[in-house]
DNA sequence: TCTTGACCTCAACTTTACATGAGGTTTTAC
DNA sequence: GTAAAACCTCATGTAAAGTTGAGGTCAAGA
């Protein structure tokens, strides 16, 4: 029996290649995700690589972490915490939001700050950087012996 | 005759390791940078180095521009606007200002996205990531083929 | 059936962003 | 003026996040 996306010409389980283009990544990417435990896959019986659907949202979630700078480990981590292969619960979902909430209002607040601190540094009138110095809590923080740690307010990881 | 900081007990000039303590960096990463033409440095007689005190500002810049997951090479770039050993201008900040600014704007909105989409998978209701999918900007996109880069607005470096 | 494109594993290579250590020189502090 | 701390260069090592390629297997269409 067919399911009803298979009846409309999409395929339930999906290979190497179809996630690749789908979710825009290299097959090699996917085998290194496998690898390291950010998806899993069923095999045929000949060994191929068969993935359902749910892959592609992680797929997707992973990129997005990436770009804003989580590392691959970090990432792993809290999708350990999503069931394997059948989709995640509500509850699944609140765990990984409230484990990741305050790591990313740091990551906005950091951008946010470079950002403001570039239009300060034109709006400020001053000619002199190093006069404006005196202003800026970019390096009054740096400047104060604590070192840029001082800026970022948490810690990454807890390897 | 002696500098007003100089007569306050702070040295015009650092040495590497002063601007690593007072950076928060290793003396390794200071001269990493260095080798990247990401700061510079006069030496002594004897070879050794001597940073003016805007190299604070260039690092602090750097450390909070790489947590928020921008490459040294980018980071680079921009700072080459700049000049290397006097004080920045206020036109040269407005270049590197312009430079940047979609790109922080868009890793803003990336972030935001990100949490929201947690924030979003707690707050509607079904218990089926599977079925939520259907109204998910998030993996819409990637299930039409395209890939995470429609996600991405823009490119980040242009080698 | 058979061939051609997609897949498999495993090893080795690449890039980024440094860290570490060897072997030698300079500064600073007493 | 000398000894310890800090500095120098250069080579090599490391971790992350993959890529590339060799050598072989699987599957789907003509």
């Amino acid at each position: 029996m067919k399911t009803r996306l298979e009846q409309a010409g999409i395929p339930s389980t999906l290979s190497v290649g179809d996630v690749a283009r789908r979710a825009g990544v290299s097959v090699s990417a996917l085998h290194f995700y496998e690898a390291k435990g950010l998806i899993s896959s069923d095999r045929t019986e000949g060994n191929q690589r068969r993935y359902s659907r749910d892959v592609l949202r992680r797929v997707a979630f992973i990129r997005v972490a990436q770009r804003v700078g989580i590392a691959l480990t970090d990432i792993a981590s809290a999708l350990a915490g999503l069931p394997a292969t059948a989709a995640p619960t509500r509850a699944d979902w609140a765990r990984l939001s409230a484990a990741w909430r305050a790591d990313l209002d740091e990551r906005m607040a950091q951008l946010k700050k470079l950002r403001d601190t570039l239009d300060d540094c034109i709006g400020c009138g001053c000619l002199s950087i190093d006069r404006c110095r005196l202003r800026n809590p970019l390096d009054k923080l740096a400047e104060q012996g604590a070192g840029p740690q001082r800026l970022w307010v948490g810690r990454r990881s807890a390897d």
